[in-house]
DNA sequence: GTAATTAAGTAGACATTGTCAAGTTTTTTT
DNA sequence: AAAAAAACTTGACAATGTCTACTTAATTAC
């Protein structure tokens, strides 16, 4: 809507993923906006009420891009299910202040931290129901849906973690980072293709 | 050492579980330890330094508790890797205050977040060779030994991460927030026998 | 088309924070 | 017992989050 709430957004963003949720503070916020330090209360009410905003915009762009990543893939669940993996650590990659924010429940107020936030709720969704389809041709039988869901999600929120952080591997270098990530997430698709043979 | 020293860091890893990192104030944690607002100066050059200690600690938790873990299953490669991965997240879950603070590059000093700090060397090194031992008996490797490393510590760290800030499943009980980590863990386990039979 | 109302923003104030400089008390060393 | 060092306290300052009050721009009503 309104072309400030977006720009404050916009900037608050691109601090956290300079300098980390510490750094965030709201009137460098404001600075970098070029607005007094009061303006942005006009639309947010505190500090975590954008930082909740940030972490809807996060899963509503993360949903999305597992959504497009795995519409390439018609009628191959495991391939579908990979390919929204891989998204998954990109989104990270490439939206690291949104990524920092929307999985901490301390930075986000009751409602958001219980998933009534509906935009993490529809990502959800997404992962759950591709996982699903990898249970209807029969893989991962022994795992349930649940458990399924469990692994690959904290498989490539593992990753996406370690790997936007520097953490593991070769830093620096998106290209390697999504390549090393890409075969992690490939080799475990394989080995639930195992899983299937009979 | 110090008592004061110590007191200082329990007070903060407190804070950091009850309310996020960036519920921690230097002035809080004196408050807390009963201490003027300048006290914890003497032990610490800025709260950045406090981080880093923590830190430093819990690495050497980590490392620790998944070598003990592991180490009751002698010559069983797979079953010592499933029981460090459950190890990891029974450590966030117990101690969250460490876990939160441990990996976030921006929270730290560069020195700690190049890998200069021997404690992560030292805890990334027991996975290493566990992953290693599982290897050298024929599983996964077609992942090859740094793709199977960052699998497994991907894994347990996104479960981690999520089940500690009640992103999925059943929030609060830790009996069951154990029981699914350990049902997706020796999943995986399975998994990675599959590609050893021939 | 002008008056009234609301939205969008600024300015100033206050308690709280991180941290610097300087003082005091306690402990250790000699 | 004197000197030195360690362990802490007090006070100050700039920066932060947020409250209240003001101004200006845009909408709406008549």
């Amino acid at each position: 809507m309104s072309d400030l709430r977006d720009l404050i957004l916009r900037k608050s963003v691109e601090i956290v993923a300079e300098n980390g949720i510490r750094g965030l503070s709201f009137r460098e916020v404001a600075r970098r906006a070029n607005v007094s330090h009061q303006a942005p209360y006009h639309y947010f009410k505190n500090d975590s009420e954008i930082l909740s905003a940030i972490a809807k915009d996060g899963f509503d762009k993360l949903g999305n891009a597992m959504k497009i990543a795995a519409s390439k893939h018609v009628n191959k669940p495991i391939e579908a299910l990979n390919s929204a993996g891989i998204a998954y650590v990109i989104f990270a990659l490439n939206h690291l202040g949104h990524f920092r924010v929307m999985f901490q429940r301390t930075l986000l107020p009751e409602d958001i931290s219980n998933s009534n936030i509906t935009e993490a709720q529809e990502a959800y969704s997404v992962l759950r129901d591709l996982a699903s389809a990898v249970i209807d041709v029969g893989g991962a039988k022994s795992l349930g849906l649940e458990g399924l869901v469990l692994l690959c999600w904290s498989t490539v929120h593992g990753m996406a973690n370690l790997i936007s952080e520097g953490l593991c591997g070769s830093n620096n270098d998106k290209k390697s980072q999504v390549q090393i990530a890409t075969q992690v997430v490939e080799g475990l698709g394989t080995f639930v293709k195992l899983t299937m043979k009979k």
